[in-house]
RNA sequence: GGACAGGUGGCCGAGUGGUUAAAGGCAGCAGACUGUAAAUCUGCCCGCGCAAGCGUACGCUAGUUCGAAUCUAGCCCUGUCCA
């Protein structure tokens, strides 16, 4: 890699966070002046974002840890649209009510993230619904739309995907592209921004937006993208078998976001932690060339600061003493998922159902008949086993990792 | 509006009258091996039921048939080309 001047792109590039840039001459010179206000844009789709958006989050916080100003803008207006970048389905349309609901709670993380305020480098969010919804059809048509040729935007890999596979893009997601080059546009007036950043996804939406930014203004403005984060063995970053991995507490527990963590790929671990976590690189180096069971504890403290970044310093304590007893003391952690046993009792099945390790009654079945059942570490083989209520807690597992309490009512 | 091609389980994709709850692959779950990792091997993978079995399911609706994902008609949706 090239030497930076500017801290900004130093962090950024020693910690891996840069795939493309449009200028990285201008903007280091520019980075290294004075303060870089700087945007990324997330959608405003469910009431939480997940693990996918993680390092988009973590360079606003790089941004603002390099002195710059870091600008979270939430796709209020352009959710009402829906961008069709990788996604080979139209998105089912939002009510607004249900729009501005998902961005009151998608807020509560980035305040664990940024530092919000009205100081210099204090941390903004910014709805586009505020703008976009105001614009004309024929306004827009006249000011924007002489700046985008149909030529040009049929090239874009959002577009040719579609139409590659021979798969619906409507007109309404077509015009997805020219909002977020709008945003940009409207962003540098309003904020004075000079930078957008975003996954390597959006590389496209992000060069229409300097360059509409040129045209109608003359501002010149720049673009960085971060690399397409997998996993090593090439799944997208978030998701799981129970569903995605959400930063919203209420969307998924804490203990279940340790675990996603705690469970990373041993090739992932170096990478995730120079990513996701603030722990000085030296230190990372340390625990990433550690081998063996050994990285195990690099996998520890990772799941530790990812989770305190996220959730809060006492719910990664908790997630991780709960771990503990858990997994090496064989007994049970305050964070486990935790199911009442009625006072008639109840079967292996239903316990099974009940705390959620299961979704139907087969499925707990199939689970005890292929002995992935266990009651206080023994293996449960018979569905009709019953568990009484008189009982104390009992430890209730599904596999090796998936554990539960049982407790009289 | 016209011609043609399509719409199958989370995804991809076989299947053109019964033996099809629907091949195969991917993803997922469990077991073995391990380190709460990876790789590998084995089993499972619509719901209800201990079970025999029952109920749903191949875009929708109505038919033909003893019997339909498979045939017919109408409708809806998608693509390609034409207007």
């Amino acid at each position: 890699m090239t030497q930076y001047q500017s801290t900004l792109l130093r962090l950024l590039d020693e910690r891996g966070y840069i795939h493309q840039l449009t200028d990285a001459a201008g903007l280091d010179k520019l980075a290294s002046e004075g303060v870089v206000p700087g945007y990324i844009g997330f959608d405003a789709t469910a009431p939480s974002l997940h693990v996918g958006s993680l390092v988009q989050i973590m360079m606003l916080r790089r941004l603002q840890q390099a002195g710059h100003k870091p600008i979270v803008l939430m796709g209020g207006g352009t959710t009402k649209v829906g961008d069709p970048s990788g996604k080979d389905e139209s998105r089912k349309l939002l009510t607004e009510q249900a729009i501005r609901d998902n961005i009151a709670s998608i807020r509560t993380v980035f305040e664990r993230f940024l530092t919000f305020g009205d100081g210099p480098t204090d941390a903004v969010l910014v709805d586009n619904d505020e703008w976009l919804s105001k614009l004309g059809y024929i306004e827009l048509l006249r000011t924007v739309g002489p700046h985008f040729t149909i030529n040009r935007m049929m090239t874009f890999d959002s577009v040719k995907l579609r139409l590659d596979r021979e798969q619906p893009l409507t007109f309404l997601e077509f015009n997805y592209m020219i909002l977020q080059a709008y945003d940009f546009r409207e962003l540098s007036m309003r904020q004075g921004c000079r930078l957008q950043m975003g996954g390597s996804d959006q590389w496209g939406n992000i060069v229409n937006g300097i360059e509409l930014a040129r045209r109608m203004n003359g501002t010149e403005v720049f673009g960085l993208t971060t690399p397409l984060l997998t996993t090593a063995d090439g799944a997208k970053m978030g998701k799981t078998a129970a569903g995605a991995v959400w930063l919203n507490e209420d969307a998924l527990p804490a203990y279940d976001f340790w675990q996603y963590w705690r469970n990373c790929d041993d090739r992932d671990v170096g990478r995730f932690l120079k990513l996701f976590t603030d722990l000085p690189l030296d230190e990372v180096a340390r625990l990433a060339s550690l081998e063996g069971a050994e990285i195990n504890a690099a996998k520890i403290v990772l799941a530790n600061e990812v989770t305190r970044l996220c959730r809060g310093d006492d719910a990664a304590k908790a997630a991780e003493a709960t771990a503990s007893a858990t997994f090496a003391g064989g007994g049970l952690g305050e964070d486990l998922p935790v199911y009442a046993i009625p006072a008639e009792g109840l079967t292996i099945v239903d316990a099974l159902v009940g705390i959620g390790f299961a979704t139907s009654r087969g499925e707990a079945r199939r689970l005890v008949a292929g002995g992935g059942a266990r009651l206080d570490g023994v293996a449960i083989n018979d569905e009709s086993h019953r568990i009484d209520a008189q009982a104390t807690e009992i430890r209730i597992s599904a596999g090796k990792k998936r554990h539960g309490i049982l407790r009289p009512a």
